[in-house]
DNA sequence: ATCATATCGAAAACGATTTTCAATATTTTT
DNA sequence: AAAAATATTGAAAATCGTTTTCGATATGAT
C-alpha cells in the first residue's frame, strides 16, 4: 500500500507536497487545500507528536483556517490507509495520529492517565514476540499496539491521597 | 448454584459469593441480585472469555432475566475497581471484560479484525519490559495492554480479493 | 466549455457509554 | 417491627467521538 522510499534522486529530499500529491493521485484522490494543511501540521512536528481530530481542528481554527470535522476525519482515514499516518488509541475511545516517519523504527507508548503525557520507547523484542505469536497460530499480523498506562512522575507527586 | 449454608466450618475455601459480598461491603456497596447474576456469567466460563456489556445483556435476557444497561455498566465498573474483572479494549471503541482469575498470569491478546476471534498468550518478558521502561522514566505503571491485530487463519482463507 | 468525478461543510445519525432522576430495595437505627 | 438512612435500580435523556448523508462546490479530463 505504500513505499516511502525515495524513488530515484541522488538528491537529499524530493519535494514532499509533490510526493503526497502523487501518493493520493495514485488512488484517484486529490491533494486539496485542507489535506495539505493537515499534512503540514504533522510534518511541522518531530517524532513524538500525537494529535487527535480535535487537536487538528483547534490548530487550524486558531490559524484562521476553516475546516470541518468531517473533512478532518476523512483526511485522517485516507492518510492512514496510504501509510502516511499511524493511528493509535492512547486514551480509551479516542484516536490519535502521528506521522509515520519512513525511517523510524516502530515504537510504543507510555501514557499518563492523569495529565495525558505521552512518551515513547523502542523495543525490537516486542515485534519479535508479535511475529512469533502470530506465526504460532498461523495468524497474519497487521499491526500491534503496546501501551503502558500509569502516572508520570509529576502526577505522582501531585496526587495526594 | 451456590446456596450453601453459612459455613461455620474451618474449611479451605471461603464461599465465593460470600467473598464477593465481603469485597463489596468493604466499600459500602451491596451484592445485589443483578450483580450476582453478572458475576455468575463470568465465573461460569474458564479463562479466555471476553464479554462486552452487550454480551452480558444478551446472556441475561436470554435467560429471562431483566436487567438494564445502566446496571450492567455500573456493575462492570465496580467489579473492575475491586479487581474482580479486567477491562480490555479488544475492538476499537468497545470494551470487553474478563474474569481476573487470581492465580493466573497476566496475558495478552491476538484479535482477528475480521471475525473478532480472540486468542491469548502469556509472555513474561512483556511485563519485564514494561517495568523497565516505566522505571526508566520514574513512571508508576498501573496497567499495560499488548494487542496484536490481524487475520486468523480461517479469515485469511476466506479473504479472496 | 463541458462533463465526470472528487471533495467540501452542515447537520443528522451512530454506537458505546454515562448521567439523571424518581421509584424501589436493602441495611441500620430506633 | 417501624422508621430513617443509604444504596441500587430502570427508563430516558445526554454525552462523546466518530461516521454518514446530501446538496453545493471544486478539480481534472476531454
Ligand atoms: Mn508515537
Ligand atoms: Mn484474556
Ligand atoms: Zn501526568
Ligand atoms: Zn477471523
Amino acid at each position: 500500500m505504500y513505499s516511502h522510499q525515495s524513488p530515484s534522486s541522488s538528491h537529499d529530499q524530493p519535494d514532499q507536497p509533490d510526493q503526497f500529491k502523487l501518493l493520493l493521485n495514485q488512488e484517484g484522490l486529490r491533494l486539496t487545500n485542507q489535506r495539505q494543511k493537515i499534512l503540514e501540521i504533522f510534518m511541522d512536528r518531530t517524532k513524538g507528536y500525537h494529535l487527535s481530530a480535535e487537536d487538528i481542528y483547534q490548530h487550524l481554527s486558531s490559524q484562521g483556517e476553516r475546516i470541518s470535522f468531517s473533512t478532518i476525519y476523512r483526511a485522517l482515514h485516507i492518510l492512514v490507509s496510504l501509510g502516511v499516518l499511524r493511528e493509535i488509541e492512547l486514551i480509551e475511545h479516542k484516536k490519535y495520529y502521528e506521522f509515520n516517519h519512513p525511517n523510524i523504527a516502530p515504537h510504543h507508548h507510555l501514557v499518563c492517565i492523569q495529565c495525558g503525557e505521552v512518551t515513547e520507547f523502542e523495543e525490537d523484542s516486542i515485534i519479535d514476540i508479535s511475529h512469533r505469536e502470530a506465526q504460532n497460530r498461523n495468524f497474519s499480523m497487521l499491526s500491534c499496539q503496546f501501551t503502558i498506562y500509569g502516572l508520570c512522575s509529576q502526577c505522582q507527586a501531585s496526587d495526594i491521597w
